[in-house]
DNA sequence: CCGGATAATGCAATTCATATGCAACAAGCG
DNA sequence: CGCTTGTTGCATATGAATTGCATTATCCGG
């Protein structure tokens, strides 16, 4: 009695890439590189296997709630990785990663002010990072400089 | 010279909503509430017209990636509203708005490490709440106890 | 107060990500 | 080695969000 399903070459398959790809991907990233490397897969089968990835902890969603590919969803590697959340420049798109212990002590703190036992977190700080903001107003996103 | 559109009824029909909504909502939750109240509304016009109030700053996406409806969007409004961030019980699905300063401030300073200017954030702490906790592994979603 | 320019709306049809039914197939177990 | 059961692929369905086009309403100048 297998715990969570059958090792099937596709989803040995599928780890690789999840690990290979580390960063950001779609589940369309991940079908393009396996069909670079040769392993041809529908994406029937990705979608089908990305809840077992996630539920296993291997990887997770970001919660850049759409934005990367064409609306896809995004997600990122993070088995034996270290936690960390994001900040993002509403410019450029950069994505940088970042961990802050006193954020997430505060965080347990929040939670558990309220009854909650913490189990996750998405944490997203929204910005403009250093090269847009001496950059200028080159690629203005909203319009309305406010 | 208009800075952003016409005032139209729909849009002030769609201002109103958005408040007595406040909480989280659809865009359909927009259509059926209007229907409602005796006013129809294309679905198109709800969905080109919400990014407007989301630039305006009346309401804003919550970060819940696509978990409320059937994979909609959910949008709260946030005009003369604090601001405030969400705990979500990860077994009923409640959602607690809290807002804590400190965090906010520790926010500035990881962004302020990165070199970023801070224009708003997403965060949403993932739990189980008392009344879950207490009321046993009755609906255990996750499985693997990470 | 009126009439034209132009943006907003509704409808239908489209796009795109994700899910599902079903038949073929492969992994695991005896 | 053969059976059981989970997995895969294909085609198709779903459902949110977007777009083209004709119609209508808003704004603005007269």
């Amino acid at each position: 009695m297998n715990e969570g399903g059958r090792l099937t070459g596709d989803r040995e398959a599928l780890l690789q890439v999840s690990c290979m790809l580390g960063a950001h991907f779609t589940p369309e990233d991940m079908r393009r590189t396996l069909a670079a490397g040769g392993s041809q897969m529908a994406m029937t089968t990705i979608y089908r296997n990305l809840p077992a990835l996630t539920g296993a902890g291997i990887i997770r969603r970001t919660t850049f709630c759409e934005e990367d590919d064409n609306g896809a969803a995004t997600y990122e590697h993070v088995w034996g990785r270290p936690h960390h959340d994001h900040l993002l420049c509403q410019r450029c798109g950069k994505k940088v990663e970042f961990s802050y212990d006193a954020l997430e002590v505060l965080q347990e703190e929040v939670a558990r002010r309220h009854g909650f036992r913490l189990l996750s977190h998405h944490l997203e700080l929204i910005g403009v990072c250093l090269d847009c903001a001496r950059g200028g107003p080159a690629g203005e996103t909203g319009g309305a400089p406010t």
